[in-house]
DNA sequence: AACGCGGGGGC
DNA sequence: GCCCCAGCGTT
């Protein structure tokens, strides 16, 4: 609409990412798969953080193809360090349901991208919009912060109400000529401009339209309900060697680190020590007397806190493997596993550099 | 609607 | 320390 106050902020916002848009690696291009899987690497993580993990990412697999021909552990491997793991397991899964039924080729709707692993509402905006040039508003934690200071909202940032207001809002906002563009706008104006915080209204050039700003609200908007306070869990793992090879389990069910590798583990409660009962649940070996306890691991997630202890040991003289769900590599291979973050940085403490993450 | 899921960087 | 990030899937 000419001369809405829509109109108005769209044309400020458009002039405003003509001066201050980002170079970043995945504006080079409009290929679906590549704005797929910057997208997958931007959710829930800053823009910073995701630039390196995105150039190792499509350098390991540069198409679709090569992705989908590959196997979910090289997946793994390569996101190593990311967090939220299963972003990754989807977007293996995803590359093969494309390849095998849709033809290689990535649907141009919301509607059909939601559909896919790993894809919700966002990213199938994000990628119809960017790649396709459909015209649907992308709706991320920026463009909530931008648009409920804009019109003063209160309302809980994850409250289905606040959702719907927005979407109204940014359809009508949304620039119809280069949506994807526009969605792009909004996100750097969001993360340079409006951030979280103390944003910077005394420069932005929607400091007048803003409710927010106007009331002295903009610190406190948009509101979210307090996060609960962090788990602590312990855990005790088993650094079990012989003749140059080591013990890895894989994890699995509805936990941390969901197919990632690990040493066999005992959790136990605050303040207890593992005893060889507990080492044999986790190995299936009894009579296992560890030589050499490591320091205590301190290892923070979002909703809990991980103190974690490597003990040494060997297996006990004419003593039985330890059982199928634990593989056995050799000590220089640990590497060219998927390994939680913890695991790695005990790896490059106890002394082999090749233990470490290569960026 | 609520919860669980990583890791890092800014303050 | 605490906060939050180009969210999603499950219950």
């Amino acid at each position: 609409m000419k001369g809405s106050v829509s109109e108005t902020i769209r044309s400020k916002i458009k002039a405003w990412y003509r001066k201050n848009r980002r170079d970043l690696p995945w504006r080079k291009t409009s290929d679906p798969y590549h704005i797929w899987v910057s997208e997958i690497i931007l959710q829930q993580t800053r823009v910073s953080q995701g630039i390196s993990h995105y150039l190792k990412f499509v350098s390991r697999f540069p198409d679709l193809k090569t992705l989908a021909a590959a196997t979910e552990e090289d997946v793994l491997k390569t996101w190593q360090g990311m967090g939220y793991y299963t972003r990754a397991r989807n977007l293996y899964k995803t590359a093969v349901l494309i390849t095998n039924s849709y033809n290689g080729i990535f649907p141009g709707t919301p509607e059909e991208l939601v559909k896919l692993p790993g894809i919700g509402s966002y990213t199938a905006a994000a990628i119809a919009s960017i790649a396709y040039r459909y015209p649907v508003p992308t709706i991320d934690a920026n463009v909530i912060r931008i648009i409920a200071r804009l019109y003063g909202m209160q309302q809980d940032i994850h409250s289905v109400g606040l959702k719907k207001k927005i979407e109204t809002l940014t359809m009508e906002l949304l620039d119809q000529e280069n949506p994807g563009e526009f969605n792009q706008a909004m996100m750097d104006f969001g993360s340079l401009q409006c951030t979280p915080g103390v944003p910077g209204c005394s420069s932005c050039p929607l400091n007048q339209y803003c409710k927010a700003h106007l009331t002295g609200m903009e610190d406190k908007i948009p509101m979210r309900k307090e996060k609960k306070k962090l788990q602590h869990r312990y855990f005790h793992y088993l650094v079990l060697t012989d003749h140059g090879h080591v013990w890895l389990h894989k994890r699995t069910g509805n936990d941390i680190w969901h197919s990632l590798y690990e040493f066999p583990l005992a959790e136990m409660p605050a303040g207890k020590q593992p005893d060889a009962e507990s080492w044999y649940k986790a190995t299936g070996i009894s009579d296992i007397q560890p030589e050499k306890i490591s320091k205590t691991y301190r290892h923070t997630l979002s909703h809990q806190m991980i103190h974690a202890t490597f003990y040494q040991a060997t297996i006990p003289p004419g003593n039985k493997q330890p059982g199928d769900e634990l593989v056995r590599v050799p000590v220089q291979s640990i590497g060219t596993y998927p390994l939680p973050v913890l695991i790695a940085r005990y790896l490059a403490d106890s002394g082999t550099a090749d233990y470490r993450q290569k960026g």
